[in-house]
DNA sequence: ACGTTACCGAACACCCTGTATGATAATAGT
DNA sequence: ACTATTATCATACAGGGTGTTCGGTAACGT
């Protein structure tokens, strides 16, 4: 790809990403990104129809990154994801979230979140859909499988936006206990 | 009040109402909500100040009304709460939802349904903080107090919202009861 | 019946969007 | 190193949405 074209997109990711830490995205205008990312008009809506796409694709970038990350340390760390803990997942996962080394806890932090847990979400039920195991714990017998894979997920999204909420004062571990407690139930934690 | 106020705040939410049923509230504009309500520009404006006030209108008076429904039911009919079913609450608040009507279903059935669902479980939260029991189960001795609740009302609209993406075929009943095993685990419901 | 209050409709300035243009500079391929 | 391609730029523009203003009219409460 041209090397124009990496820039450009980047300092236009950047730019909302910036913005959208300072005010709720519907209030962000493209005039804005625009002269944060310092291009021009016609530049912007060459690399995207609108803005609700540049918003979908800095998202499908994010998460498709941090959850490629997770599956393929699932794939080259198999020890650590095949023993009995597999709950490991979660906990690696949180970390992964707490070194915010792709500033998703940024984007999660604020109220412009719902579209971001959203895709965090769907992503989560996807990695649940294709490793059942991963997340520990047996499906309850009366209930269905969706309505379990979709209260997971979200459970562990939920435990992510209470810990932001509340300071990120708990390590990883402790959230990931929480998660297991909430999910699974008191003292069945299999360390 | 004056009768004429009620009469275009009553229009103007029908308006809102009945467009947010057909697209998405970001693409709603004032001209079409003035529009469908039939009353002059100005005088939206002398009700709301922007098109985000009204909506928050909206979810106040549509939850406010459900819920206050619930509490007084609580209090009117202690005796359905009192006994050894508090989860009754549950489903009380799912067939109050069924008959739909106070189109709350409606609101919560496409994408516009993020302010709504917040305004859903913030409610919760309130109505679990101060009638902790009304839920049924205890509260494991790990998790924080907040983390709880928020883990409860986050279950309950989640329910809801796989309730209606899967076509709401279940009974009230049925969603009660996968709750109920969602919260507090498998085979411990006390009929 | 009277004073008050809400509504109307039209007009308005302002901002945002998305597109078009021709010129300029960076890039990739040879 | 030369050339054709391609991304970018600045500017301008039409279209549409927002929120306000104003004088006139009709409905309201007392």
């Amino acid at each position: 790809m041209d090397r124009r074209q990496k820039k450009t997109r980047e300092s236009i990711f950047n730019a909302l990403t910036e913005l959208l830490s300072q005010k709720h995205y519907n209030q962000i205008t493209v005039g804005e990104i625009i002269e944060k990312a310092d291009i021009g008009r016609a530049t912007f809506y060459a690399h995207f129809e609108t803005k609700d796409f540049l918003l979908k694709a800095l998202c499908e970038e994010l998460f498709c990154h941090i959850f490629d990350a997770t599956e393929e340390s699932g794939k080259t760390h198999r020890h650590i994801f095949n023993c009995d803990a597999p709950s490991s997942v979660t906990l690696h996962l949180l970390q992964h979230l707490q070194k915010n080394d792709n500033k998703i806890l940024d984007l999660l932090a604020c109220e412009n979140n719902e579209l971001f847990l959203w895709y965090f979400k769907e992503n989560l039920k996807d990695l649940i859909k294709n490793h059942p195991h991963l997340f520990g714990g047996e499906k309850p017998r009366e209930i269905p499988d969706d309505y379990w894979i979709n209260h997971i997920s979200a459970t562990f999204v939920e435990t992510i936006r209470w810990w932001l909420h509340s300071g990120m004062k708990e390590s990883p571990q402790t959230l990931a206990d929480y998660f297991h407690i909430a999910v699974h139930g008191e003292d069945e934690s299999n360390i």
